[in-house]
DNA sequence: TGACTCTAACTGACCAGTCAGTTATAAATA
DNA sequence: TATTTATAACTGACTGGTCAGTTAGAGTCA
């Protein structure tokens, strides 16, 4: 017989707390919305009490941000460095940063993230400002840019790179709302890879000379 | 001397008391989203007390039911019209039918709609599943059928038309959610005008054999 | 008068965030 | 090693405020 405690053990594990609130969070978020989701839904995922959460977290907001901050930010850095490294043509470059990106839709919680933000920038601003300045205002650049020396190297037609640029991210906005908004009603999934090859083969032929 | 109460008038129009309560409502639904949308402004701005919206609506949902049901619904009504009364290749169909649906994203309130529905599914989803049902479910398979029209007539060339419909609709969902969520923060706004004609020409160009 | 339209005032439920107090653990001390 | 001390980590219970929806009854008109 031993002399532990029936109920369950309090640990102390401060180092662990923020990524364990961070994870509860997004799944509940992804699952309920943000509004739907109440803080002492997250502690008890968490395994910790409300109260707890403000220890490491100042409000609600800030689990979002916490979230938005570390794992869409992520991702234009990656899609950054793919394209220092590369060699070779643009087109090359053009794909390559089309299946990452199809693949950071397809396996990762990057969908449920932008519906995050789309959903609650109105009702918190700081939010979608947030992912205005360090997604979109550094992403839609940089993807210009890749369009702007298709065009310079003669790869691709006179197109405006800006709109080209839009034409690189829909697909992929359709594919992460269709995910998250109606696979969950029952509509038929997108098979993700017969459709991040049309978007390529449409994409590139738009841009052909 | 009149008689008349010094006390706002209260006038008597129920004919035309819906109509006003959920033009208010879409407007306030527009500007806020719908959770932070209460009852009491809804009925202010519409001329009533907020009880007497319980007289027209059954409940907050109703109200944005009713408004998914009025609006979006007809957008593709007109363009099934549109597509019955034309004479001519599918290039041409096509072409027509997204200036339609650029000029709905552009000049209507369907983006607001749109963000909406993406926005409170998830907690509502009888709202997504009337859309999917009545919008999603009904419009892809007509789209479908122009492309495959395109397709057999080899205006087009042999591509799956599941996934050339997506092609067609995505970049108007990232130009309703640009408009209704990142315009708002100081975006940049969207040419529509050389926007759509940029998404034509990239579309045709992808479609030909 | 009676049917209809409308409202002020109310109710009940919900929930983010707070706070006074408790417990686990490392460090200091014996 | 065993005991004490200090404090960071944690919790249960509470508060203040919000808001959808209801009710009792007043105004209006035919």
């Amino acid at each position: 017989m031993t002399d532990q405690p029936v109920t369950t053990s309090r640990k102390r594990r401060p180092r662990a707390r923020p990524a364990e609130i961070l994870a509860a969070a997004l799944d509940l978020f992804a699952e309920r919305g943000f509004s739907a989701t109440r803080m002492q839904d997250v502690a008890s995922r968490a395994g910790l009490s409300k109260a707890a959460i403000y220890l490491y977290f100042k409000d609600k907001m800030a689990l979002l941000q916490a979230l938005v901050q570390t794992t869409v930010s992520t991702n234009l850095g990656m899609a950054k460095s793919l394209a220092a490294n590369h060699q070779g043509s643009v087109t090359e470059l053009l794909q390559a940063v089309m299946v990452f990106m199809a693949g950071r839709v397809g396996e990762t919680r990057m969908p449920d993230l932008m519906k995050l933000i789309i959903s609650e920038s109105r009702a918190h601003p700081e939010i979608g400002r947030f992912y205005l300045d360090n997604v979109i205002n550094q992403g839609l650049p940089f993807f210009e840019s890749l369009i702007a020396r298709g065009v310079a190297s003669g790869e691709f037609r006179a197109v405006d790179p800006k709109l080209a640029v839009k034409s690189m991210i829909a697909p992929l906005l359709l594919a992460a709302l269709w995910r998250t908004t109606f696979e969950p009603l029952g509509a038929e999934p997108i098979d993700m890879v017969a459709y991040a090859r049309h978007n390529q083969e449409m994409l590139l032929r738009g841009l052909r000379p």
